[in-house]
DNA sequence: GAGTGGTCTAGACCACGCA
DNA sequence: GCGTGGTCTAGACCACTCT
C-alpha cells in the first residue's frame, strides 16, 4: 500500500495502486478482480474504502461490475471500444459502424511533432497506418494513424487489422486506452482525400486530431481523421 | 420522500427530491442547501444516504462542495460557464475567451424542425439571436440562438447581452443549462459567413448544432454556430 | 469552539448469478 | 445456498472555515 508524504486519502492510495495492478498486467483486461472483501483484508483497510476506489474506477470505465458475479477489468469489444471512442453518427444521433477499406503500413523515424506529441525522442521509430473506412458502402474517413513502435513491436505484422484498434491494443500488447484529446477543424478536400474519399476537389472536410492515452497516463496513438461529413455528424454530449 | 414503484434505491429518491428543489427555485442559484445532517434527519435517512446524493449531484456540477462551509447551488460565472460550453480553444489545448460583436434579435413563430427539437407547438413563438463572436481582434463565429419565448419572457428587451448566455437564463429565469449535445461537419463559407466572419467565399466552415439541456431535462436553447477554424479549434476529452 | 463537509470503519440486509 | 456486488445505517474522527 506504500505511503506518501503528499498525502492523499486512503481511498485513494487503494485506487493508485489497483490502477497500477491492472497497467502492469497483474490482472489482465476480462479478469476478475479479487472480491471487496478479499481486497480488504488482504489490503488492511476497510470493505466501504475498497469499494469508494472500485467505484471510482468503475465510473472512468477501467472496471466493470456485475453485480452477483465480480469485478472484472474492462474488455473492450468491437462494440463498445467503437461507440467509446468512434464519434461519428447520423445527424439526429443515429450510431454508425464503419467498414474498413484499403490500407497501408510502414515504419519511418518519428518526426519533431510527433516525438513531442508522443513523449519519445526523434528519429525513434513509429509505425504510420493509413486506412480508408467505409460507412454505408461509401467512403467517408480517411485515417492516418502513428504508433511508437517501441511499444508496439511488430504490429505491421498483424493482419488483418480488427475494425476497433483498440481491441488489438489491449489484447496483443496489454495498452488499455482510458482517454482521448481531440482537436476539431474544418478544412477544405485536397488531392488526397478527393481520390481516398471519391469526393470533389474543395469539398468541406472535417478534420479529427488526436492523442490517445493508456491507463498508466501515457500518449500512445496519434490519429489523424479526415471526414466527409456530407452523411455523417461528429456528435458529443457535454456534461 | 414519496414511494415509487420502479424501484429506484433510497439515495437516488433523494437525489431526485433534492434536483426537484432545484429545478423549481426552492433553492437558487449560489444560495446554500442545509447542512447533511439537517437533510438526512429532514428527509428521515441516514447522513451517508444525503452524502450519496450530494456527492452525485456534485459529479454533475449541479451543486457545489465547501468543506467547512456548505454545500451551494452551482453559480455561473463568466469564467465558468464559458470554459464548460464554449470549447473553441488554441491549437494545443490554450484557452480562448471570445468578445461578442453585433447582434440582432427577433420574435417569430418556431418551424417545424425547432419545434421537434425544443418541445413545443408549431408556430410557438420563439426569439432568434444572431451575433458575431470575436478573437483576437478577429470575427471567429457566427451564432444562431432560438429560444422558446414562453420560458424566457421579453428576454428581447435585455441589452447588453452577457458574454455568456447561460448565467443571464440562470440569473433572470431560473434556467440551469447543465448539458449540451452537440454535433459538428464541416460546410463552405456562403455568403453570410463570408460578410460576417470577413473571410472569402468557400473558405472551410466548422458548423456546431447544440442543444442545451436544463436540469429538469427540458430542451431550452438551439444554437448554431458557424467557426473560422483557420486559428481556432475544436477541443474535447474522451473519457 | 462550533459547525460544516471529508474520510473511514463495521455491520446488517438486499439483489443477483450460479451451481 | 453461497458468494458476489449494492444499499443503508450509525458513529468516530479529521480538515477546514468562520466567529
Amino acid at each position: 500500500m506504500d505511503g506518501a508524504p503528499g498525502f492523499r486519502p486512503l481511498y485513494r492510495q487503494v485506487y493508485d495502486h489497483l490502477v497500477k495492478q491492472i497497467s502492469t498486467g497483474v490482472w489482465k483486461a476480462a479478469e476478475a478482480l479479487p472480491s471487496e472483501h478479499a481486497l480488504a483484508s488482504s489490503l488492511g483497510v476497510s470493505q466501504g474504502t475498497v469499494r469508494k476506489a472500485l467505484d471510482a474506477m468503475a465510473s472512468e470505465n477501467l472496471i466493470e461490475r456485475r453485480q452477483g458475479k465480480g469485478t472484472y477489468v474492462s474488455q473492450y469489444n468491437e462494440q463498445s471500444a467503437l461507440f467509446r471512442f468512434f464519434r461519428m453518427a447520423h445527424p439526429g444521433g443515429e450510431k454508425v459502424i464503419p467498414d474498413c477499406g484499403e490500407k497501408s503500413i510502414s515504419r519511418r523515424p518519428a518526426n519533431a511533432t510527433e516525438a513531442r506529441k508522443l513523449a519519445i525522442k526523434p528519429d525513434d521509430m513509429v509505425v504510420e497506418l493509413r486506412r480508408t473506412r467505409w460507412v454505408e458502402g461509401r467512403p467517408a474517413i480517411f485515417e492516418m494513424i502513428v504508433l511508437p513502435l517501441a511499444l508496439f513491436p511488430d504490429i505491421d505484422r498483424y493482419d488483418p487489422l480488427p475494425n476497433a484498434l483498440y481491441t488489438l491494443y489491449q489484447a496483443e500488447f496489454d495498452i488499455n486506452i482510458v482517454q482521448a484529446e481531440e482537436e476539431l477543424h474544418a478544412d477544405i478536400a485536397r488531392k488526397e482525400d478527393a481520390s481516398r474519399l471519391d469526393l470533389p476537389l474543395g469539398s468541406p472536410i472535417l478534420q479529427i486530431d488526436r492523442i490517445a492515452i493508456d491507463i498508466a497516463g501515457r500518449p500512445v496513438e496519434l490519429r489523424t481523421s479526415r471526414c466527409d461529413t456530407a452523411r455523417l455528424v461528429y456528435a458529443v454530449s457535454i456534461r
